[in-house]
DNA sequence: AATGAATGAGCCTTCATTCAT
DNA sequence: TATGAATGAAGGCTCATTCAT
């Protein structure tokens, strides 16, 4: 018998080298042979383990989705009221697995990728859609439910803003900072719904 | 005898086949060949009136934010308070020439590729710092320095999150939406800056 | 303790799997992987029992051959005249066996590569020195020597041609058929060499 | 402008390049790199002038029966009787053309992937349905009408058999040879129908 | 005996770019 | 100015074969 279970570690190796490259290359130059390469395996191994190129760019893409929702299922798990639950999203959202260079050029990658890409839509679409309902969550506790849809698509957006802004301009010093600002932005868009600052 | 001027009407021609292409086949798809195609001129016509395809690219790119700035500028012309002023901003950000979908599609695929060549770089670069020095302009006017800058960046964060969703999901019924839910960030903001809010 | 005489049963298991391969996917799209699942066996069994795939191939093709000979000696064995032994070698020419899609495949794939494999010319050259001695065999007891090798080319020749039309344009209504229009050949011939027809 | 018209002399060009290739190399080893290379072009050539290998191996399988039908068209021209028909039918079916080395290999190529490609097999039917059509031509004015049919595919397969043969086994000494075969088969068909031999 | 992991060569195809006309 | 012929370097993918288990 050959060594059997490989499939898992060869396929989360190469979604990681696959990051990596798309990183170091750029979305363009993330052939499959440099991904192989950067896994250490051979060059036809991408398509024992993957149906085609385009599949391991899915699951890459995919892992990524994953990894935000960890830790944004981990914090609102940690969280026991309106507000924690709240400020638990704000805080996924900028957490430090979305703050390192290869996540930025990855998710860039995607955003570019998935008007031509049902998948890769799908993708994009799961994200806003758990953001929206994540946030919705919190706020119907605080406001009506219209209102807290309209405040969940302003906060979805500033942080799609802010996150865009340091994956192409570069990062802030802290993560604090985003999320400050995220804060200072729903505790004024509360204000105007009668109500006062989440916290 | 070569026919003058043609330069300038060849390089509109291509730039916007470019644009058309990128939306139609996706940034990957848009080759020189297609372009060229598109514009309906020989495949070698390119290399005729661009340097290369990526020197093409950059020029189409380019166009995009020249788009922008022209029509942001019109609309503060007409302007002559600070809170016109930064009513003209939000309005051109969300102006008509911004929802076509070939916009969307060059856009991201200029974010998306921004990572990895200095110039496209520099071109959102050029964008982020003139969308901010508007909106400073403006805000200046009505809260203090440090203020003002940490509100632009905010509403320069609101601005790209809401049209990096409609570039994703899908436009919004009417302009008018991303402008009033800008809006309403910004009087929030404003409010907490304890100052009146902006009209 | 390894399996005793799994060789013969995998070899066997093989080839037939091969042959549907061929039928199914044509012969260059036969690849080893796809026999190897077909025979229900591994990827790698197929060189613990062939030296290559060529081998396999060449098996294969060797056993078509085998097949038509088995039904040629069993029908020769039951004919006790020269013109039951020519009717045998006709019968056992279109017998059931030669009319099955895959062996249509198989055999014109063996054709299409003979010309470029020394071994699986061989193969030919073995189908058509068996074919032309039994027709002689029969053939020498009705004319001279002379004319029984030219009747032996022609209807050797017209078995063939049949045969070929057949596996191109699509199988008979009846193996009859192909039998009666050889026959009526044979016969035509035979008058030519002033002598009764064969029945 | 550009050399014009090269796309005939390059289509030719590679066409028979194709033929030599499959005859030297074999079908399977028929690559797009070694025809280009024999064609003294590039690799990249040759999807500049076909949509793809299967596009140029179509082109090249057409080629050989245009050339076998312009000798058949030639020789029935000059033909004023049913037994010059006849003769013609078969003569050019044994023609200087058709017993080229190269020829055998790639019509032995066509037959072995038409069971796969639907426009390969539209070559053979059409071959076959020319075939049938002139003899049934020159028999028609000599029989009755389901004879002329029945007569003919006996005749055609005769004439493919022996072809047959020659590609396998090596060529006749002379064309004469076959001809002269199916001639003989010919005239004991007709005796048989109570008629007078062709000629 | 049997598996399937792994390799690396080679295939078809695409493409930016150059060049003769 | 403009064409499209031509090149050659990759690119994604397939596959026979080998090998550790």
């Amino acid at each position: 018998m050959p060594k059997l279970g490989m499939a898992k570690i060869r396929r989360k190796q190469l979604v990681e080298a696959a990051i990596a490259t798309i990183h170091e290359n750029g979305f363009a130059q993330a052939t499959v042979a440099r991904i192989a390469r950067r896994a250490g395996v051979s060059n036809g191994i991408v398509h024992h383990y993957f149906a085609s190129k385009d599949d391991l760019l899915f699951e890459t893409m995919r892992s990524l989705l994953a990894d935000l929702r960890r830790d944004a299922v981990a914090r609102l798990r940690r969280a026991s009221s309106p507000q924690e639950r709240l400020q638990a999203v704000i805080d996924a959202s900028f957490g430090d697995g979305q703050f390192g260079d290869h996540v930025f050029s990855a998710w860039l990658a995607l955003y570019g990728n998935a008007r031509k890409s049902e998948r890769l839509q799908q993708i994009v679409m799961l994200y806003h859609r758990r953001l929206h309902a994540n946030l919705v969550y919190g706020l119907r506790q605080m406001v009506g439910n219209a209102a807290a849809n309209r405040l969940a698509e302003s906060i979805a957006s500033m942080i799609d803003g802010l996150w865009l802004r340091y994956a192409l301009l570069g990062p802030p010093a802290s993560a604090d900072i985003p999320r400050a600002l995220t804060r200072r932005c729903l505790d004024g868009l509360l204000v105007q719904e009668s109500c006062a600052p989440a916290q």
